[in-house]
DNA sequence: TATCTGACGATAG
DNA sequence: CCTATCGCCAGAT
């Protein structure tokens, strides 16, 4: 577990259902911003995180898992039109 | 130290 | 609005 991973989690873990954030506030909240990339990279080998709830910069839903990402965000009332959350960022 | 990889970001066309 | 591209970062080899 490096730190970066750990500041990664620690910025998942406040998130509530139905709030979602991009890959690059996660980053900068983490304190390593323009790392939006890797923190994908924890996202998609770390289990047991709220991944569903973090989108790309332009709200598009993440690359490969659009289907199951949009069933999760319905269940916390997010809205999701093609594969891209609606509004509010 | 050098390279390669990938659930990203910004931008030109 | 979409695709191609290039830049960036942390990790793994």
């Amino acid at each position: 577990m490096t730190a970066f991973e750990r500041r990664v989690l620690d910025v998942l873990e406040g998130l509530r259902p139905g709030e979602v954030m991009t890959y690059g506030e996660v980053a900068a909240e983490a304190g390593h911003p323009g790392a939006a990339r890797a923190v994908g990279n924890v996202l998609a080998r770390t289990d047991g995180l709220p991944w569903w709830r973090v989108v790309t910069s332009t709200g598009r839903l993440v690359r490969g898992h659009e289907r199951r990402q949009a069933r999760l965000l319905h269940n916390e009332g997010v809205s999701v039109r093609n594969g891209r959350v609606i509004e509010p960022r």
